[in-house]
DNA sequence: TCCTGCGCTTGAAAGCTTTCAAGATTGAAC
DNA sequence: GTTCAATCTTGAAAGCTTTCAAGCGCAGGA
């Protein structure tokens, strides 16, 4: 490969003059510069980023760390970043951190050792990442959390307002009539977890219901973990008539269990999303869900990155997305003998531990 | 941050030790040894990559090039990757070319700059790409395709057996009694698509049925796609009995298509995926599809590479990866009234252009 | 005690770029 | 034609690591 001692020799100037050239560093004569500039253009010849990173103790690559990119939200997110990290002439290095937060501080310290220009972090949980991320910061390095920002940090942050999400659709539920509804969470160790029965839990708050205990199933953000919480809830008497699931996949999940216990969707039982992928509205019934703005969550991150590492001493920024409901057929008013008290008295079910469904 | 210098400086031994220590290029007595690993350890040092990187003339990066983490195969593809890298001890850099061969060639003219242990790449079309990777591999880095070889290429590859996946997804429409059998490509520019068609083809002159070139709707690898090409098919007269979609998101497009019309699936029409998405399972009916293995394919890419880079005089490797049919409720038997010839006859129904439907 | 040979350590060079201080050139003014 | 100032251009150093040749110390044999 040429390298710039190449260009100078062939062009006949200095290797300062070809840097100064290559990067406007210092005015050049035109002739020069032209000199330098055909040379350039006939070897093909681009610099070692390797060695521009060595010596300006700095890279164009921005390191982008999410729990998984398997997770069918987040390659939305990840586009998003990569086109305005490309638009601006810097590289993602991606890594899955597989939500666990060891994971998470061995990329971080690995991809600080390649100098980049700053790091855009999907944290998983609240307390790891912070000290570590906060010490990578004392370095003068720069950090973005997105999609969700842990407790204690300090630096910039661009968020989805999931609890506020997680508010609405229920309390859309509560509004057609919903009782007793019930959620399925992710892992609770994770923040955006906390976050979204924080905002189930708010809804029914004002709306003067309580949440029986087994209402809130945790379970893991797949498929498989919806379908088995799913399982649990529609199998209790009385069962809910609503159930939030934390996410699109999981509520898939419902669906499928819904439908093998023979109950119709939503019929007998609405179901609800959170993400707001494409392929929900496909599905049969087509799902409602709490629509994320993944693609604008990722390119914001990382303009705000950029804008940061421009102009370390600019205010910090805290964006939140809204979300929006995005309401479609799964989503229905709760079937009727369910609703006033006297029906329910009459059914003959059994309903040991849900005595105080409703209020 | 701390530095080799520094660590040789406290730990009271030269530069050059430490360096051995650390990649245990040569024995140090262990007095030493320990002293260098202590200093290590109370720092927390780690090593740069950019400097090392400069130095060896290679850093421990995989540049991968895709053409769209959007496109929801890909996550999976570039996971295995991933995890495969991440285990060896390489990290991952990924871009999305779009399907756009020019943005493939800055990519990698770019990537070439961080002097990577290696590229995986998903090329989109035949011609550019080899002969850009060509040049690459002749300046001695390591190249490695997946998901699709292109024509000419002479390194190693890793694909997935898409002409015989689309065959064999075809023939079993044949077998179950479909006549006019049609097909949704993508843009017939990528290499992808061209397969695929091709496997299509085969698998309907084996089975001495002819296709109307009407029957062959070019359009794009998305849902919209599918759809609004599966609205020009099915408003055919005669219309085709079953339709092959060439990844699962077209056949979603598709599906929406056949609904919109009133048409039922599989009663109307047959409806085959291909790629295998889990989501597909939860569709209303549950769809058919040419299952990929999206991310053995990912984890042997990198595999592959590193085995190369390991050893660049071993033989050139070119993996077939199998699909596999999973068959759901998207296909079934043909309608029985257009099956045998007499009826068709019967039926008063204007077909001008597909007279040579079956033979 | 001295020498030989082996094996561990060392210092310096190299890899490619940016940047800084200093030197060279140019143009204008006298 | 000289001189000064302003503007370009240059060479060298620095950034951090790996690697190579050379040096050192030690052990064993003479």
């Amino acid at each position: 490969m040429p390298n710039m001692k190449e260009i100078a020799r062939l062009a006949k100037v200095s290797l300062g003059t070809v840097s100064h050239v290559l990067n406007n560093s210092a005015k050049v004569r035109e002739p020069l510069r032209q000199r330098v500039l055909d040379v350039v253009a006939s070897l093909n010849y681009q610099p070692n980023q390797l060695a521009r990173g060595l010596r300006r103790d700095k890279t164009n690559i921005i390191g982008m760390i999410i729990p998984d990119i398997t997770n069918p939200f987040f390659p939305a997110v990840v586009r998003g970043a990569e086109d305005a990290a490309f638009g601006s002439g810097y590289r993602l290095v991606l890594c899955n951190a597989d939500n666990d937060p060891s994971k998470e501080i061995v990329y971080m310290n690995e991809l600080k050792t390649y100098l980049p220009a700053g790091l855009i972090v999907i944290p998983s949980s609240d307390s790891e990442i912070t000290l570590q991320a906060d010490r990578f910061q004392r370095d003068g390095s720069v950090v973005v959390c997105i999609d969700r920002m842990p407790q204690h940090w300090k630096g910039d942050s661009v968020t989805v307002a999931n609890e506020d999400g997680a508010m609405q659709a229920t309390q859309h539920l509560v509004h057609l009539g919903h009782r007793r509804v019930a959620t399925v969470t992710g892992p609770l160790h994770l923040a955006i977890a906390k976050a979204r029965l924080a905002g189930f839990r708010m809804a029914l708050k004002k709306g003067d219901l309580q949440v029986p205990a087994d209402f809130v199933q945790e379970s893991t953000f797949d498929s498989a973990g919806g379908y088995s919480a799913a399982l649990r809830l529609l199998q209790m008497h009385p069962r809910p008539t609503a159930i939030l699931a934390q996410n699109d996949v999981m509520a898939m999940g419902v669906l499928r269990a819904a439908r093998e216990l023979r109950l119709a969707c939503p019929e007998d039982v609405s179901i609800f999303g959170f993400d707001g992928l494409e392929v929900t509205e496909l599905l049969d019934p087509p799902l409602s869900s709490v629509v994320q703005p993944g693609y604008e969550l990722g390119r914001l991150g990382v303009q705000t990155l950029i804008a940061r590492v421009n102009d370390g001493a600019r205010s910090v920024e805290h964006l939140v997305l809204p979300t929006e409901l995005r309401l479609r057929a799964s989503v229905a008013h709760p079937p009727l003998d369910t609703a006033p008290r006297k029906k329910r008295r009459i059914a003959p079910q059994l309903s040991p531990p849900s005595s105080a469904v409703s209020s």
